[in-house]
DNA sequence: AGTAGTCAGGTGGTCTGACCACTTTGCTGA
DNA sequence: TCAGCAAAGTGGTCAGACCACCTGACTACT
């Protein structure tokens, strides 16, 4: 992807032939790159503005520097996965949506992963949270619940990514629904994934986002 | 001269400064930060280190810069999704297996999204699936197939998403199944989803991948 | 021969001072 | 009054100079 802005951004521009130069000399994860003076000769600008771009592939994780030895390349995965990230990052979201929809597809994946695992339901966090839901106050329910759910999954990157994204998205879930009404639904969900009802969880869930959601509508 | 032989990153060091500072003086998201002249001369150092500093964080998208006018907080919500992003890509993914399972939430999210809008099923691209799943390699068709459905969702994020951990987990799919059987299950796959049988449609799914996964065990 | 010491060259880390391009501000003069 | 212009301030870039550190070759002594 070319960013093609109106080119304003020269470290960026360096970020991306880097790495194609990268790419064209066949330059391994480990290996020596070339030092920050032949770079800057290589791409007829200054030593300054290479390092510019240097230290912000350092500080993603791309490279890796040491002091009178040379800089580094460094880990393969992690290069792709910031490559990609990055990029989402600087276009910005196209639309609030798309980082809700995405939240929720973890969402319904981590209920359905418990449903459908008989052994996660007998950890003691379902308890207490029914328990909980009788006690406490509504708002910070959904956060606790759909948390420990993606948590009894075990899929730590699910859980990060889906962390990220319920920041990004915001919360405001204490409007067009009354505690009373929330806690009655989370509760419905709440049985019915212990009894294992995937399809009825679901469902639960689905009408419990449907009562939450709209009110993000006019956030931008 | 009061550095730096524990922590050589001076650029680093800046950055926390830089964070402090942002706190003590009570800077919003959109506000303006001070000059890079004048940051230089408060932190006492040279506007070069400055600079690398704040060019790294340009690039997590922290700030904004606008030549001629100043440098910016950004925005808040982008704030926190770098946090984190920058958080799990230096630890890693502790396990293949995450990946590749968050790549299916997406992937069985997608089957399920398209087989449940009848209007995505009228897409041509369905029919020129199918024509080609008749003549062509199959090695292709695992990839073409899935990222044609996840198109069809519209959702960018989660098509991104799902683009850098298939790269992350890597492709190794010609192995433990004959090109015919892949062909014959994808087909299934299509023709069900084509019938809007969401439940069947996932059901061919999981067959898919129990017949393509296990040879990815050892890569790591 | 083997070892310790020295030294030159290369590397990243930092700094200085100088331009450039751009925006805002405020002053000047008609 | 207000259009126009100059100055100041900002980020963007550059060249050149040190410094601190590492490596490797060379030297000199044992």
């Amino acid at each position: 992807m070319q960013n093609s802005q109106s080119s304003s951004k020269r470290f960026l521009d360096i970020i991306v032939e880097l790495q194609s130069l990268i790419k064209e000399q066949g330059i391994q994860y480990g290996d020596k790159l070339p030092s920050e003076r032949h770079l800057a000769e290589k791409l007829q600008v200054s030593r300054t503005a290479v390092r510019e771009a240097l230290r912000s592939m350092e500080l993603l994780g791309l490279i890796k520097t040491k002091r009178g030895e040379g800089t580094f390349l460094s880990d393969f995965k992690k290069h792709q996965l910031v490559e990609v990230l990055s990029t989402f990052i600087m276009q910005q979201a196209r639309s609030v949506q798309d980082v809700v929809e995405t939240r929720m597809i973890h969402e319904r994946a981590a209920i359905t992963a418990v449903t459908q695992q008989p052994e996660l339901l007998l950890l003691p966090v379902w308890k207490g949270m029914q328990s909980k839901l009788t006690e406490e106050d509504a708002v910070f329910l959904r956060e606790d619940m759909v948390r420990e759910t993606i948590i009894a999954t075990e899929n730590r990157l699910s859980l990060k990514i889906w962390f990220l994204l319920k920041q990004y998205s915001g919360v405001s879930f204490d409007v067009a629904i009354t505690e009373k009404e929330e806690i009655a639904i989370v509760s419905e969900l709440l049985d019915e994934m212990m009894a294992g009802n995937t399809k009825q969880a679901l469902a639960c869930y689905e009408q419990w986002m449907n009562r939450v959601e709209g009110e993000r509508r006019e956030i931008e």
